[in-house]
DNA sequence: TCGTGTCTTTACCAAATGGTAAAAAAGTGA
DNA sequence: TCACTTTTTTACCATTTGGTAAAGACACGA
């Protein structure tokens, strides 16, 4: 029920053995080697950098596999193609993405637990900025890659985080107001700061203000709307 | 002192002429045909429509000319090139996005002018989608084209704004809170409906409570952080 | 109707890019 | 050390893409 759409992009079988693999009998799991580990989250590390910096068509495989420190046809070699790449990496953003949403706990204080929820979006805006920024990627090209993703991961538990804040809400828990925006306010405010870092480096070069002045001002923000 | 730096992209001079009309003497300011208003408002439009839905090098100059109807050497004759087209449509772009802001007025009252930048803002994101994600994925890569129109133009008027705010607030007319983290999260909460308009549309289906109830929420969250 | 300047098309090109084949090199267990 | 597998490199290829040259079509005033 969890599992995600690309589940089999992770458990990855070396492209050569890939026929024989499927042939029941023999052709073990093939667990893979360290040296086989080792580069290929190297490559992944390299491709989030330069997919997150540069959205799927403007990456290159030259500049993944110059950026890994490997060559492009042993790139290819662990991995499909490009679009394999960014798919793999998509599936394994959504995991960790989805984290503190699964975190939020439905019998915990709700405005606890809210705003517990802002600050663990922050954290994780300003300590990934490239995840956030490949997801932003994604989304503005209109989720090509991830739109399955968004429907079969995102939406059941956006729906029943939903229904959990609207539960809180009618009981007079916190003030009333529409859940579903309030959720996608969170996730505005928190990923605004790594998407348009650029723009705020500019405006509030003064770093801790920017970092340590996010974390005040949301909780402040969040924490007027929702003390009924 | 408000020109933006790209202001000679806007008196457009054709590709053949350039270099007599810069020799003094003749070369009248040439004022543009009916037919190259309309060729270079068309080019203009379907760049846009690229460039906002790929990015600038997930976009090609074939797409914009067949969105265009008109043929690739056809738009180069019209503009130097793809850069050029995306840094017109850019210094263009950065004038309509700052009205909203500059027509904040520093003698009214504090949350009317406030809570109508957010509406103003809202009603922008919702009405030009295009623009907003133009903006969006310029910004997520680095901000390589317009890096120095957010320091000439953007700067100088969110420095002038927040001092605005930061005195309404000295003044207790609203309550304290960081006016530049403010700004920021109304830009983010706005401009979160278009640019990742693919994700609210699969999470909330529902046109009208996804547009109206923006509207709502935005007030609501506004107008709870401003009164003292 | 002619000629001149404006606009459009056809036919290209060089570089970049995703990807492949196959040989060479490096490990690895016996 | 030898045979065998895994990994890496070298040398390519086909397509795409931004861009150009030059000929052709068109508009329009004289």
């Amino acid at each position: 029920m969890n599992r995600s759409i690309c589940e089999q992009c992770r458990d990855w079988i070396p492209p050569d053995v890939t026929e024989t693999a499927q042939t029941p009998g023999k052709a073990p799991p093939k667990i893979p080697s360290r040296i086989q580990q080792r580069n290929r989250s190297r490559i992944l590390d390299a491709a989030l950098e330069v997919f997150s910096r540069h959205g799927y068509r403007g990456a290159t495989l030259d500049q993944i596999a110059s950026e890994a420190g490997l060559s492009k046809p042993n790139i290819l070699y662990y991995f499909g193609g490009k679009e394999d790449i960014h798919v793999t990496l998509l599936s394994r953003l959504m995991e960790t993405w989805l984290d503190p949403l699964k975190d939020m706990n439905p019998n915990g204080d709700p405005i606890t637990e809210l705003l517990g929820y802002v600050n663990r979006k922050l954290d994780m805006a300003l300590e990934l900025p490239r995840e956030s920024r490949l997801f932003a990627n994604e989304i503005l090209q209109g989720a090509p890659r991830m739109g399955p993703h968004l429907i079969a991961d995102l939406k059941p538990l956006f729906d029943a985080r939903t229904d959990v804040i609207a539960r809180w809400m009618e009981q007079g828990r916190i003030a009333k107001s529409d859940p579903a925006h309030l959720i996608f306010a969170i996730w505005a405010t928190t990923q605004h700061y790594a998407d348009f870092a650029a723009q705020t480096e500019v405006l509030l070069p003064d770093q801790s203000r920017r970092e340590g002045g996010a974390h005040d001002f949301l909780s402040q923000l969040f924490s007027k709307l929702l003390t009924p």
